[in-house]
DNA sequence: TAGGCCATGTAACCGGTTACATGATTAG
DNA sequence: CTAATCATGTAACCGGTTACATGGCCTA
């Protein structure tokens, strides 16, 4: 999915600013799609304005720059739903935290231990974000992704809790150095083949 | 994550061909961390055996190009340890059905129910590709992520089947008739703006 | 005999990030 | 006084994909 796709299905909800659109897929509910930076926003929207698809309204404001709000129009509607209509491509999910699960036996029982601290909080995180997006009682599409994502996200933190111990177990003990933590490179047993 | 830690990551458990790598990248156990194309693994490769963390060794065929088997060095393993041993970066999960279920009352009932049968069936290959990675039981580590992997599809489908129905009732009908829902803040193309 | 598998590699392209440029207003 | 927030935009860069080039062997 690209930053065009995005922007429509942000504008279809409703008006908003290039720097809006940003704040919504960086942090906002629209964070589990795609994650945008200015330098892809303010072009893919001068583009998207360009092929009618949105139309802008400038406010003038008081030293500022002044705000372009950006509109869908039913060019810009019929092109969002064309590409809702396609067969969604396969999900994405890419875990950094289960290529180091993978590999337990190259690392410390303890590193093994923050890393799945790290990733709890990560996904106690997001389960906060979750639930106070499903406080919002407006749209009844992202009311059923966030029961979704609860069901997901806490799998996963249950999980975890569960199987901590077991990943743990696979890890080496720390050798012999003192461990400070996510300290200086450490390491190697070495070599031996 | 980027295709050189993945190689790494990949000899660590192996001596392997770029050939090979693609092909467990793309479609084995390790397409769970990138799905990387020749354009990327031949150069990435390349400038890791530069860098002295991993050795070729050639082995001449007759007819095809001679297979260039790569082999992880101690200096490889400790750049692999040393970036697993970082506090690992958030998951990453895109979906573009999502997008779709937030979007839901912009699409047909019939739409909606494809998309989520294209959906349960992905889910379902990538359930029967974990089944078969859980039966080979020479790496603990691969056997920690696959019970994980597991938890996560099965919750999702199970998910996706229990809550399929108040999905598909967000839909219009299929054009021209009234449109059944609920109405609150329907989306229908309102032409005047 | 067509197409897929094996096996390597290069080059053009592209979608995106990062860093830069600018600058008033408000909160700590 | 500093840092963050608001607000727009450009340009250099980069990691990756796609398509190309080559070609023998095996299977349908």
């Amino acid at each position: 999915m690209n930053v065009r796709t995005l922007c429509l299905a942000i504008l279809q909800a409703g008006e908003a600013t290039g720097y809006e659109i940003r704040k919504l897929s960086s942090e906002g509910e629209y964070s589990y799609f795609v994650d945008a930076s200015f330098g892809a926003i303010y072009p893919a929207l001068a583009r998207l304005e360009a092929d009618g698809l949105v139309t802008v309204r400038e406010e003038a404001q008081s030293g500022r720059p002044s705000r372009k709000i950006y509109s869908i129009t039913p060019a810009g509607r019929a092109e969002l739903v064309a590409q809702l209509s396609a067969p969604p491509a396969e999900d994405v999910f890419r875990s950094e935290f289960l290529l180091i699960a993978m590999n337990a036996p190259l690392l410390t029982r303890a590193q093994l231990a923050e890393a799945v601290n790290t990733r709890l909080s990560q996904l106690e995180a997001e389960m906060a974000h979750i639930e106070a997006l499903a406080a919002r009682k407006d749209n009844p599409g992202l009311a059923w992704i966030t029961r979704y994502g609860r069901a997901c996200i806490g799998t996963q933190i249950a999980f975890l809790k569960e199987n901590r111990a077991s990943l743990e177990a696979l890890g080496r003990d720390a050798d012999g150095g003192t461990d400070g933590g996510a300290g200086a490179g450490s390491t190697l047993p070495a070599a031996a083949e």
